[in-house]
DNA sequence: GTGTCGGCCGTCTGCCGACAA
DNA sequence: TTGTCGGCAGACGGCCGACAC
């Protein structure tokens, strides 16, 4: 049996577009598509705002450097403790993309003298969904010749048994209005995830992230760097609210920390130029059963040639990429050469002596990145 | 004789792909693609800028209201006069739409008191080419089922003459190509214009504006909103540039202007409460001889009821549509009840006695809205 | 003069089976 | 197991002529 569709059938896929306001996801949607390693701090905690980390995501996003004209804003610190009131996952409109918005407000004096830390606040990992599966595409997958091959554990795991001569699991008709639909090529990503509401939905994440890039034709990079540190100083000046957007996949790095966890490595990870990197990111450890992205990650070792500040003149005493890191290999030019505390963890291992499981860091993404479609599979047919 | 490539020909439209930039236009390309409506300020005259007007545009390329909660700028003013340093003009990567780039520097205290005006500065009128003609596509136009129909006028003015049996023009081979690629529909309309390299270049006016939302998901509206005024304030309070995008179909009014139009405006247009508007536009005075946009132009009239501030808190004293005017006609909802004094000029009519020519007002694009791609045709086959 | 449609042919889509990695 | 391709039938693209408004 295949899954395709009898020819009296038209089924496949039902668009569901949205007009001009992106949606807002499912949680289980939303964290299968952007994969496991993304955690989002939970709403109603206390989060620390690194306004450095937000200019680097609209960096990344804008392909612009911020324009050192850019004034500096001596009250605005390089960390604020906030309030996390809202945050609500969507998926954009355009690339499918998915990301966070979030509604931050600075605690005031009296609120951060008060500070006590809850167990909740360590920031809750991030509840993978069972039912799903991912596939990266294949040239025949996004070919006009044929369908998409299901690989067949997936398709175990996901679809129902298959009756009579089970031969192959292939998605034929539907498939290709898709692909065309969301221009997906080979090498982008489709993730199959029931909901709860027995619905089947379809997630992607795009290999190539070019097509991100903003249109820049609306506000310059220069004004948007400046907006974001003005809303934020006005915010923190006020205490009033203010809106972010966290975009993982443009994001090299979490600007929106929990509190507890910022806390933690703040105050009880020591660090000393020299030491040998034997950390381990704790949000890594999730990741070995997820055979999937095995292959996005790699272990880096490397020795801390330094503490210092970023940005010394814009940004003294901050912690965001305080530590330099030398990394041993040779591919270190891809990576980051400064990580922030709390991206690390010691581990008790045997110092000087290098471990495989010594450092596991994060690095940008390879080739597979994560996306959302505002379409579900209402029914597949099978025969 | 048809504009139709031969069989043995592979000709049509060359796709010229731009990485991550846009292209800047050539100046009679991006005035074609605006429409003989839209004027741009001369590079290195003295301009003056609305930051009121600017956030409008911002407002109505994201969709999205600033927030109330946006701070004051006490230092700065509702309208600053500005040295255009640069005004480049461009296409929007994703949407063909025109758009240009000024970069602005707010004069200091001891030139703003040693003003005097150019006559150069008072803006020169848009050089429209004449070697080009614009069609609104039809149904037929954009159907995958036949070409495009080269109105007869346009193709003697624009193409070579057809020699043989002269049938009809019509553009065949390359055509649904074009169509696809840059997702034209009926309604929307093409240019086809010869720039002085005799290359054969197309533009771009989409009818739908919904497409040309910005995806949100980078910086929230009122970050962009605090970072306009940031940006500006900034630039005024230290003299040095700013960079703003004028995008003049995403914004009801220009809020750049040269400054000899607004000090003519400011200082010699004299209104008062209960005058009949008996005024044109100026700049409409070019458009008698474009038949082509006289559907998309009215002539309204109406009486000022009253002048003051359109934001009274944040923008005290500002000529930023500091003129209500109460509308004659019953289509006054669409139309903006407010205007600016430089929109208007005096006439010398009948006062009281309303004249057919008494007001002509831009009022928003009815349908067809300006886009610019990045294809140029480099050879038209003829058989 | 120009928008639309019927007709016709060539290309492509898309479903299936087969085969190899 | 699954990526790819040959084969084939049906759908669609696309060029031309005709006709109506």
């Amino acid at each position: 049996m295949r899954l395709s569709s009898s020819s009296s059938t038209t089924t496949g896929f039902n668009a569901q577009p949205e007009e001009g306001e992106t949606k807002c996801l499912n949680s289980e949607l939303w964290h299968a598509c952007a994969g496991p390693l993304v955690a989002l701090p939970q709403m109603g905690s206390r989060v620390v705002y690194f306004p450095q980390g937000h200019s680097e995501q609209v960096t990344a996003s804008t392909n612009k450097e911020a324009d050192s004209t850019i004034p500096n804003y001596p009250g605005l610190q390089p960390q604020l403790i906030c309030q996390l009131h809202h945050v609500t996952m969507h998926a954009d409109i355009e690339t499918d993309e998915v990301y966070a918005q979030m509604t931050l407000q600075p605690l005031n004096a009296q609120e951060q003298k008060d500070l006590c830390l809850l167990p909740s606040e360590l920031g809750t990992a991030s509840k993978q969904p069972t039912n799903y599966f991912c596939k990266t595409l294949t040239a025949s997958d996004t070919s006009t010749h044929g369908g998409f091959s299901v690989p067949r554990r997936a398709a175990e795991k996901v679809f129902p048994p298959l009756v009579g001569q089970p031969k192959r699991h292939l998605l034929t008709t539907g498939w290709s209005v898709f692909v065309s639909a969301k221009r997906l090529a080979a090498g982008d990503a489709v993730i199959f995830i029931w909901n709860e509401n027995n619905q089947l939905f379809l997630g992607i994440r795009r290999a190539n992230r070019p097509q991100t890039f903003m249109p820049s034709s609306v506000l310059s990079s220069d004004s948007m760097h400046i907006g974001l540190l003005a809303a934020a100083a006005h915010a923190a000046a006020t205490n009033s609210r203010f809106t972010v957007f966290y975009n993982p996949r443009a994001s090299p790095t979490e600007f929106v920390i929990p509190l507890a966890k910022y806390a933690k490595a703040a105050y009880h990870t020591r660090v000393s130029v020299g030491m040998r990197l034997d950390a381990a990111l704790s949000s890594l450890k999730l990741l070995i059963s997820e055979e999937e992205y095995n292959m996005l990650w790699t272990w880096y070792m490397g020795t801390i040639t330094g503490i210092s500040d970023l940005d010394p003149v814009r940004w003294p005493n901050s912690h965001w990429r305080s530590v330099k890191v030398g990394w041993d290999e040779s591919t270190a030019g891809e990576r980051q050469p400064r990580v922030s505390l709390w991206e690390i963890e010691p581990l008790m291992t045997f110092p000087m002596y290098p471990s495989p499981f010594s450092l596991r860091l994060k690095r940008p993404w390879p080739s597979g990145l994560p996306s959302f479609p505002d379409q579900g599979i209402q029914s597949l047919n099978f025969q």
